[in-house]
DNA sequence: AATCCTGTTGATCATATGATCTATAAAAGT
DNA sequence: ACTTTTATAGATCATATGATCAACAGGATT
């Protein structure tokens, strides 16, 4: 052995991660290496190896959530929070710019929030588990963004073709699942992700007869 | 109690599930079983919940299975068989038909395939668990059908504008979309899921310049 | 420096779960 | 009818897992 004393703050331990934290931010601390660690394993991972990740005792989770389920609510709201942004029913319907500057805008940013592993794999487990806030979150997606641009399409829309629901779920389908692909399955990324989403805008736009300075 | 006998033979039992099966009958009915289980809660299913659908004892299964983990191989095998069947290709490439029709009828066959609750279920849960198979369907489901569309398209597309494989990626998504939304977040279907196709399938061709008689 | 509060640990419980093994009984062979 | 074979059940094991609780110790207050 070596001189050192053996009373030790192990050296192993993270420095950042000291113990004995205000319960609000070991709370954080919690929710935001659950969500890695769910998204990662799946929601059947175990608190027990959540725990060790976070350098802490498997019975202290269970200290600021009464449940595994409570800890996975945590997660879901985190991670479904303010994923949609208020501001975007307004922007898309904002008719002084063209439609595809509109969606350009809207795509490019909503593509950086959810082509994020965490978020895409945490909604896909969710999906699948039947969540109530998958649900919720898909029914306010239709609301607030596809059926506005659906009504912007429509308005702009030139010729006998006009887009119903399902052409508005196509464009968006194919743009989400750039993100599946990465994410889910593990495919390598496009080359250039914004010049992917531009085609897809414009093939939608085109097929309504929509220049791009409508 | 009733006057009847408890050496029952017990009533809930299934008449069609005699016991004593043959071995080859029996492995398929528990992974037919399986398959469904599996797609239904996922792939941390309790073998015991399994068994209790099957009628059979949970002790039974590993009989016929050294391993759940072997259990699951055989549900990824049985449900990723034959999907992608092997006349595609060719059909694909025939040129004596126009490439709309080409595309129409192997987006209306294969749809038909996998817009199915057990295979868009089980893809996704193997997908999120980095299962082997998946990772080799997809490869496969790029070379023999994506890169020859890419290749019939570009044969055919005219203007400046060339095909390029994001663009089938997209197209593919944007259809394969439409059981996502089905089977995993279990939205309604569309009122017309071959006309969605058909739709997105127009779109795809007319941004390329491809007319349906092309 | 002593005291108090409470965030954290370690031991532990009850049950769940994958897997094993022997006894049973259904069918096939004679 | 008797024997043999083997598919199946039932009991059981070892470990995993969510959850509980008493005891400990970090750090603020006095």
């Amino acid at each position: 052995m070596d001189g050192r004393t053996d009373r030790a703050q192990t050296p192993a331990e993270d420095a950042a991660t000291r113990r004995r934290l205000p319960p609000e931010e070991r709370r954080q601390q919690i929710v935001d290496e659950a969500v890695r660690f769910f998204a990662e394993v799946g929601l059947d991972g175990k608190t027990r190896d959540l725990a060790k990740r976070l350098g802490v005792t498997q019975s202290l989770l269970f200290n600021y959530f009464a449940t595994k389920d409570d800890l996975i609510e945590a997660v879901y709201e985190k991670v479904y929070l303010d994923r949609l942004s208020p501001g975007w029913p307004d922007r898309l319907t904002d008719r002084s710019l063209p439609l595809r500057v509109r969606l350009l805008a809207f795509y490019t940013e909503y593509s950086a929030l959810i082509f994020e592993r965490e978020w895409m794999r945490i909604f896909m487990f969710s999906g699948l588990a039947g969540a109530a806030l998958n649900h919720r979150y898909l029914k306010h997606l239709g609301e607030v963004i596809l059926r506005p641009v659906l009504a912007e399409t429509a308005a702009l829309a030139r010729g006998a073709r006009q887009p119903d629901m399902e052409d508005i779920w196509n464009l968006h389908g194919g743009i989400v699942y750039v993100g599946i692909r990465q994410h889910i399955y593990r495919m390598p990324p496009p080359d250039d992700p914004d010049a992917a989403i531009a085609r897809a805008v414009d093939k939608y736009l085109s097929y309504f007869g929509i220049r791009p300075e409508d």
